[in-house]
RNA sequence: GGUCCCUUCGUCUAGCGGUCAGGACGUCGCCCUCUCACGGCGAAAGCACGGGUUCGAUUCCCGUAGGGAUCACCA
C-alpha cells in the first residue's frame, strides 16, 4: 500500500469527514486540491475521514460525493475509507512503539483533566506534560494510549505555499496520542499515514489545520528514521471562509450544503465554482474565469493569506452571469422541475418549446434558476391567468376602451411577428394620443399577469396570436365585471 | 490565557519601493427603453494605527489595535 505514483508527480487530496453535508468551504478546499493536481498533470484524490463511527453516517457520504459530481470535481483513483485502514494505522503506531519513538501512556481520563484543571488554575498553556514519556513500568493489563515521542528542544520551521514559512517551537507541542486505549488510531495518526500510504505530495487545506501540521511532521519524521521513505509533503494552509458579518461560517450561519445552492438558491455549479475559485484567489483582473483557464492559471502563490468574507451579492451577479452565458436548452431543461411542480402538471412537448423560445428573453433577467423558473410561469398558465396587484392597477387605471381597441390593432397584424406587433401598437398609441408605455402597460398586465416581464411583443409572438388575442379577452371580461359590480 | 496566522474601497481582489492605488460585486446618478432586467457611461468609497529602514513607503522591519485559528483517547 506504498506510493505508486512517481514521486515526480503531484497527488493531492481531498479529505472530508462524513458528519455532514458538503458545505462551502470544503467545496473550496476540494477545488483547490483539484485545480492545483490537474494544473500538474497529476491526480487529486478523495479520502473519506470516517473513524469517528459515530457521527459519520453514508447519507453524508452520499451528500460528498453528490456534491463534488455536481460541481465536476471528479477524483482520480478509488476512493479511500480511512475506517477500513485501522490495522495499517495501528501497525504504525506500533513500529513507532517498537523502535521508541513512541511510547504507552497509562494516565486516565480522569487523570488528565485534573492536570489541565491544574494547568488551567496556574495559567500555564494546556498540554500533556509527558509523564510517562519515560517509564516503562506501567501496570500490568491496565489500559494506555500509544503516545509519540516528539522532539521537545528545537523548532519546527514549515515553508508553507500560501502562509510562508511559520515556525514553531517543539517546547510548544506535547505528546499526541497516536492510538487510543481501544487500539483505534486517532485522527493525526490516520492523516499522516493515509496520506504517506496514499503518495500525497502536497496537502492543501483550510487553516484550521496549520498548528496539526507541525505535530504531524514530527510523526513523519519519526517514521522517516524508522522505515525511511517517508517524505515530507509540501503544505498549503489556505484560510477559512467567513460569513457576512465577518464571523466563522458555521452550519447555522450562513454555511449551507453545496445541495442547497443548486436547490434553494438556484445557482448553476460553474458559477459556484468561479465565486469560490475568486475567493482567495486572483488572477489579475479577471473575474469570470472557465474551468480551463483555472486549471491553467491556478497557483498556491496567489492564494490570499486572509480569511474572507462570504458574499451572497456577488455569487448572485457571477450566477447571472451564468446564467445569461448557458444555452436555451440546457435552461430549459434545469427549470423543467422546477416549473412542473409549481404548475402542478408536467410539461407538454409544446410548452416545454415555447420555453425555449422565451429563454433568450427570460434569462437576461434572471440572477437564479428559480427566479428564471418564476419568471417563465406565466407562459404556460392557462386561461385566465392570475393577476397580481400591479396588474390589477393597470388594468383598472387603463383609459376606456383601450384593451378593446388594441384587440382589434392587434387582431390584424399578420404576420404575427415581433417588428409588425410593435409597429400596431406605436399606430395605436399615436392614434390615442398616447405615449407607447400607456399601450404598453395594460396589455402587459392583460397577458402575463404581472406589471413586469420580458419584452411585450416578444411575448406576443412567444405566446400566439390566439393566445395573446384570448388572454385580452379575458382582461376586458375582467375589467367588465369589476367596473359593473 | 499560551502558540500560530491575518489586516488595500461596505465585500472579493490587483499591487510585489516611485501608480492620479486598478478591476469586480454592491450603492448612487445618467443613457438605452413598452415595464423589469441586460447593456453603456459616470460618481462616491480603501492602503487599521504608531514607530522605524530608505532620497522615497500600500509595498520591507518592529510594535499597538482589531480579527481569525488552535490548544481532546473529535476530525
Amino acid at each position: 500500500m506504498s506510493a505508486s505514483a512517481p514521486s515526480s508527480a503531484v497527488v493531492t487530496r481531498f479529505a472530508p469527514s462524513p458528519t455532514g453535508f458538503l458545505h462551502i468551504g470544503g467545496a473550496r478546499t476540494a477545488l483547490f486540491n483539484y485545480l492545483f493536481a490537474r494544473h500538474h498533470g497529476g491526480s487529486f484524490r478523495l479520502r473519506i475521514e470516517d473513524t469517528d463511527r459515530a457521527r459519520s453516517t453514508d447519507a453524508a457520504i452520499a451528500a460528498i460525493l453528490d456534491g463534488m459530481g455536481w460541481l465536476g470535481l471528479d477524483h482520480d483513483d478509488e476512493i479511500v475509507y480511512q475506517f477500513s485502514r485501522a490495522a495499517r494505522h495501528a501497525e504504525v503506531a506500533h513500529a513507532l512503539l517498537e523502535a521508541g519513538h513512541a511510547y504507552r501512556c497509562y494516565a486516565t481520563a480522569e487523570e488528565l483533566e485534573a492536570m489541565r484543571a491544574q494547568q488551567r488554575a496556574e495559567k500555564r498553556p494546556l498540554r500533556y506534560d509527558g509523564r510517562w514519556r519515560d517509564r516503562s513500568d506501567g501496570p500490568e493489563g491496565a489500559p494506555f494510549v500509544i503516545r509519540l515521542k516528539a522532539p521537545q528542544t528545537g523548532e519546527v520551521t514549515i515553508d508553507d505555499k500560501v502562509q510562508g514559512p511559520v515556525t514553531v517551537a517543539n517546547a510548544e507541542l506535547d505528546d499526541m496520542v497516536l492510538l487510543r486505549s481501544d487500539g483505534t488510531p486517532t485522527y493525526m495518526l490516520a492523516v499522516v499515514v493515509d496520506d504517506h500510504d496514499m503518495g500525497v505530495t502536497h496537502v492543501i487545506r483550510g487553516d484550521d489545520h496549520l498548528n496539526n501540521a507541525f505535530r504531524q511532521l514530527a510523526l513523519i519524521r519519526a517514521m522517516n528514521e524508522v522505515e525511511g521513505e517517508w517524505p515530507e509533503p509540501i503544505y498549503a494552509h489556505i484560510p477559512l471562509i467567513h460569513g457576512a458579518d465577518g464571523a466563522k461560517l458555521s452550519k447555522r450561519h450562513g454555511a449551507l450544503g453545496v445541495d442547497a445552492y443548486r436547490d434553494q438558491l438556484g445557482l448553476l455549479p460553474e458559477a459556484l465554482e468561479n465565486y469560490l475559485l475568486r475567493l482567495g484567489w486572483g488572477h489579475g483582473d479577471d473575474e469570470v474565469i472557465s474551468r480551463a483557464q483555472a486549471i491553467e492559471w491556478f497557483s498556491l502563490e496567489a492564494v490570499g493569506r486572509s480569511p474572507s468574507r462570504f458574499d451572497m451579492k456577488k455569487l448572485e451577479s457571477v450566477n447571472g452571469h451564468y446564467i445569461r452565458a448557458t444555452g436555451d436548452a440546457r435552461l430549459t431543461t434545469l427549470i423543467q422541475p422546477k416549473v412542473e411542480s409549481a404548475l402542478a402538471r408536467p410539461l407538454a412537448p409544446q410548452d416545454i418549446e415555447l420555453l425555449q423560445r422565451s429563454m433568450a428573453e427570460l434569462k437576461k433577467r434572471a440572477p437564479d434558476l428559480n427566479s428564471l423558473a418564476a419568471s417563465a410561469l406565466f407562459y404556460l398558465r392557462t386561461r385566465p391567468i392570475p393577476m397580481d396587484e400591479a396588474a390589477l392597477r393597470l388594468l383598472a387605471s387603463a383609459p376606456s376602451g383601450l384593451l378593446v381597441r388594441a384587440r382589434a390593432a392587434l387582431a390584424a397584424v399578420s404576420p404575427w411577428v415581433v417588428p409588425d406587433l410593435e409597429a400596431a401598437a406605436r399606430e395605436l398609441a399615436t392614434a390615442e394620443q398616447l405615449k407607447l408605455g400607456a399601450v404598453a402597460q395594460p396589455l402587459r398586465a392583460a397577458l402575463t399577469g404581472a406589471g413586469q416581464s420580458p419584452g411585450l411583443f416578444e411575448v406576443m409572438e412567444a405566446l400566439g396570436r390566439d393566445e395573446t388575442l384570448g388572454r385580452i379577452d379575458d382582461a376586458i371580461a375582467q375589467t367588465h365585471e369589476t367596473t359593473s359590480a
